[in-house]
DNA sequence: CCGCGACTAGACCGACCGGTCGGCTAAGTG
DNA sequence: CACTTAGCCGACCGGTCGGTCTAGTCGCGG
């Protein structure tokens, strides 16, 4: 028995999977519910089983993607037992390497999902734009922790290691925005590395 | 004579400053040309005598905004006979009064046009993608020129000024990108001086 | 064997999309 | 005067949008 059915744990995660990958490499609003549908071989029916309106399709596709960051090269990246800069070059290194495998593949560069979505949403969309926030700031944690190691482990000179963190994450967001408008991973390899040059001081004023 | 009409150069400036407003204060795909035509008052045949097309509107806007920032607060931040390095800071106050404007009287930041339109439109439409890429080269050369005249007069070290520039620019763009993300403005400020701590070394390979 | 809830199926909805078209006016121009 | 042409108007087009709805089809507990 049990064909080739599907079965609904499946259905559930082909969607997700499907609209990630198409809201990715596209964008929100120009990926329709239907195309979402025909690619997960998924009626529409089905969908609205498990997905109340689009809006939530996106949420859901935020935490699935940012789960599956989190576990995977960003815990590589960070939480090994590298010495903090060098985790800065291994993060900048998958970024690039990422970039590449899909513009080779699909002959343009995705960018990143987050980025992409927090500009296209995030002036329409009080919800989305406060869950995109918060995955930056999770983002930014990672870079914090690995600051003050770093200042810690005497590294780098003190500085404010909060500022700084979200410095580097929106160079990060940054290179990748410009890698994509010219549709080059290698811009992120060119100037990716300068991230360690960020510096934001102590407290300068008061 | 010549009563309330409208004279035609008229209806084409304000088809296009319109789509400008709502381009950059939502997005490309989220604004419409009948919305567009409604507030501009002008009508359907008549938005299409001036633009053939959705994308040829994009072109002219973003020329139109290369241009008005070109001769705007680039030309004041970049122009001047400010030493090089308060010409960075010159900008980065500028973005940071120009968004904190708009998000007072609108409620929402809404970032850079170019960043914006980059990340929506570029893996789709390779016209606009190289268009726009095109406006963020023109950018990377003022960074360039200032760096370039930073080095010779001593303010800092020589580097990679090509590089350099470009990381800047992508920095900013960043900086931008985060504070939409988080509807603040005050990230622009908190972040946007460290641009100057980027360096990128010259040739550090072969 | 029944019933019930999870799930699938796909026709259907009104609204809206970018774009077309035919006709109108008014200002040249020979 | 006849004719062209730039500009303006708005009904209209096929298609797509996000979303709804009703009619099933299963597996499973009682």
């Amino acid at each position: 028995m049990m064909g080739a059915m599907s079965q609904p744990v499946d259905t559930r995660a082909r969607i997700l999977s499907t609209a990630r990958e198409l809201f990715h490499g596209r964008s929100y609003a120009d990926v329709g519910i239907k195309e979402i549908c025909e690619i997960a071989r998924v009626q529409k029916g089905s969908f609205y089983h498990f997905f109340p309106s689009k809006q939530d399709l996106a949420m859901a596709v935020i935490d699935d993607m940012a789960d599956d960051w989190a576990h995977g090269f960003v815990a590589e990246a960070f939480d090994r037992d590298l010495p903090p800069l060098e985790r800065l070059d291994y993060m900048i290194d998958a970024a690039y390497y990422w970039q590449k495998a899909a513009r080779d593949l699909e002959g343009r560069m995705p960018g990143c999902l987050f980025g992409n979505l927090a500009l296209e949403v995030s002036t329409r969309d009080e919800v989305l734009r406060a869950k995109i926030n918060a995955v930056f700031e999770k983002a930014s944690e990672r870079f914090h922790e690995t600051l003050d190691q770093a200042v810690e482990e005497g590294d780098i000179a003190p500085l404010d290691t909060s500022a700084t963190a979200q410095a580097m994450l929106a160079y990060l967001e940054g290179v990748i925005l410009l890698a994509k408008s010219r549709n080059d991973p290698e811009v992120v390899r060119l100037l990716g590395p300068a991230i360690k040059t960020l510096r934001i001081e102590l407290t300068p004023d008061a």
